[in-house]
DNA sequence: TTATTTATACCTGTTTTCAGGTATTTTTGC
DNA sequence: GCAAAAATACCTGAAAACAGGTATAAATAA
């Protein structure tokens, strides 16, 4: 099974971490770690150059948010499987990494077998969690999903419309249906979920999944 | 280790799953088969009498569609375990489940054993996938993270603003900023986004992890 | 250092949205 | 069969958004 070892880069502005992570990884034979780097900068011209299999990545550093950082690797070298390495436990985080490419997520309380065994998943091709990250995405906050204004048919319809840039009278023509109709639905849509208007309708709707 | 064994109740609207899901469960000691239905109504009136620890749960339903049925589920009993059991093969499909509550993702050609393990994993707490959900997860769509306008600090700041239900002046007296130059902005993230207005600017970027 | 991008600001006119209602006809649930 | 909810439609006036420009200072990259 020893072909070639997987190369791996860490991103994490606290050197501390760098070299714990080091220590951990280099006696395993299938882990060759080609790069540490405390900016997010610093290893997009490292991955320019370089074959990166593996990128342990932390959300939160000096120059740029993971979350985009994340996505930026994604973009240029799609076959590289980030693994997020965070203290953020919050779910909603974790949601947003994977919406933006990585293919895990793992909280720093992790155990070195634990690593070692998510990296290989990730290297099979696979999404994998740490313990405590499986732990946090198996408990929706009931405030996520409770408070979700209950939607009629047509509301819901207008609301997907509204979403992809339909004005009033676009959906009015679409709908066969008077423009001061779809205008009382959308003021009923702004009233249920009590916002100001379409921009923070659409994001909480988008945020709740309803598109 | 026998001291009740959990509640499972299946809701899919073919009955040969139905049948064939229950003949696998059936011999399972620690899991009880307490109902089977073919619609989510139903079940939703079941589940208002009864305790269900997990809810194996179709997503294309006759009458409801799952990802709504699943956040009503939790929300009406938060301790209910729902695992999605599906043909979707989409990424954003089981992205959507998991935002809506769900406490995992399984492929309908999933093994016996695989499916035990995960209701199992899911009865402990931890969110679980059928091994073809997790290369599913790993594999995220090139076109969701190109094609990806590159914006300015000012311009994330104001589109966070626009959603957060600002409006123009709002947002101009905030930033200490003419309402001309909020404008400008606003009208070049949607000439970034190619989107004729705000509702579909925040769709877009919601849907892309910017908020 | 020069060229480009970014951030700033302005102008005009049209369209759309939003706030504040009222009111009738279908469905749907009990 | 009756009550409640949903879908339909209307009205007015103010506020905001959008389309279509132009233009200049400041910062940044080549």
């Amino acid at each position: 099974m020893l072909i070639n070892p997987a190369t791996l880069a860490i991103v994490d502005d606290h050197p501390i971490v760098l070299e714990g992570l080091q220590k951990l990884l280099t006696n395993v034979k299938s882990i060759q770690i080609t790069g540490c780097f405390t900016s997010g900068l610093a290893f997009m011209s490292f991955l320019k150059e370089n074959k990166v299999d593996v990128l342990l990545l932390d959300i939160t550093l000096p120059d740029a948010n993971g979350i985009e950082l994340c996505r930026e690797v994604k973009a240029l070298s799609p076959d590289t499987h980030v693994l997020a390495l965070s203290n953020h436990s919050e779910r909603s985080m974790i949601l947003q990494m994977i919406q933006n490419g990585a293919t895990g997520y793992l909280l720093k309380n992790i155990s070195s077998e634990e690593l070692v065994a998510c990296i290989q998943e990730a290297l099979s091709g696979m999404i994998t969690f740490s313990k405590g990250a499986k732990e946090i995405m198996a408990r929706p906050s009931i405030s996520e999903l409770k408070g979700i204004p209950q939607l009629t048919k047509r509301e819901k319809e207008i609301l997907h419309l509204i979403a992809d840039g339909k004005t009033t009278p676009d959906i009015a023509q679409q709908l066969n249906l008077s423009p001061l109709t779809v205008e009382t639905h959308r003021k009923n849509l702004i009233q249920k979920f009590q916002v100001r208007n379409v921009a923070a309708l659409i994001k909480i709707a988008s945020q709740q999944g309803l598109l």
